[in-house]
DNA sequence: AGAAATCATCATATCTGCATGCTCAATTCA
DNA sequence: TGAATTGAGCATGCAGATATGATGATTTCT
């Protein structure tokens, strides 16, 4: 559903969200972590900076860190900084040369339906959804 | 949401969807009507042909048909044999190597969940459901 | 000032999805 | 049998996503 670079995206903004408001995180804490190649992971922590959605601090005692509440996040912004322009919803199932966007076949709309729904999930789900709970490693919440 | 082969297949099934009963559509036909790689295509419906889905046939007159009933067949079943073994949602979302996915953690369990219902309306939508109507080129049904 | 930590960027390599052209194989029909 | 039609398969190329390694720039600390 997602590209592996929005994967690492969404895994890397969750990590942070665990930590918000807490010190920041480095380039290489985040992609050990997350099993995740560091140069590559660092453009994409990059992007997210760029977008206002991390901070960024050099030098030692720096890192990224989550630039907004986890709760006003979601998951589909985080997907959509790595998606294409042009989502597969905006063809026609047809012919794509008879159909007009503005004013589209049947099929074409019911299809354009379908996408919109299938995105949908991503768009109502906050990323500090997403940090419900204590991972394994910590293992304190509810005594396994 | 779908590679732009798993695209391709689902536009050339709902195409051939039009046509359930009547004469194969050829690859040359399929192609120029969606506007795709007529080769490329070709490998496409093949790959079809081999999980059953289609039905083919050589020499003039020959073609592609659809195997089953467009209701019998979901978007979902079509996208699938397009689409990577291991999806998204099977990874845990914080550190892959600390989370079995039989056991797993709890926001690894959400994620799951919402990856689920992202694919539900693919799962839900019959190829049937996409032939509703006709296309603007015929424009008879209803009168516009 | 100098050393260490850390992000930013560049150059390059690899791998996969996508595309094109050519040839082979099977089928139909005269 | 031979010609035409059509799917199947192979070889190759290209572009973008993914990955790796080296280098530069900025900040902190002593």
């Amino acid at each position: 559903m997602l590209s592996r670079t929005a994967g690492y995206a969404v895994r890397a903004v969750v990590l942070l969200a665990r930590h918000y408001g807490e010190r920041p995180l480095s380039a290489d804490e985040i992609a050990s972590t997350l099993g995740a190649p560091r140069n590559y992971l660092s453009k994409t922590l990059n992007a997210l900076t760029h977008r206002g959605i991390l901070t960024s601090a050099r030098g030692p005692g720096g890192g990224y860190a989550l630039a907004v509440s986890p709760d006003a996040l979601s998951v589909a912004d985080i997907a959509d900084v790595f998606a294409d322009a042009r989502p597969a919803g905006a063809r026609c199932l047809l012919d794509d040369s008879l159909c007009d966007p503005r004013d589209p076949c049947s099929a074409h709309r019911r299809w354009t339906e379908i996408t919109l729904s299938a995105r949908e999930p991503l768009l109502r789900t906050a990323i500090g959804e997403l940090c419900v709970g204590e991972h394994r490693t910590k293992g304190v919440a509810g005594r396994p």
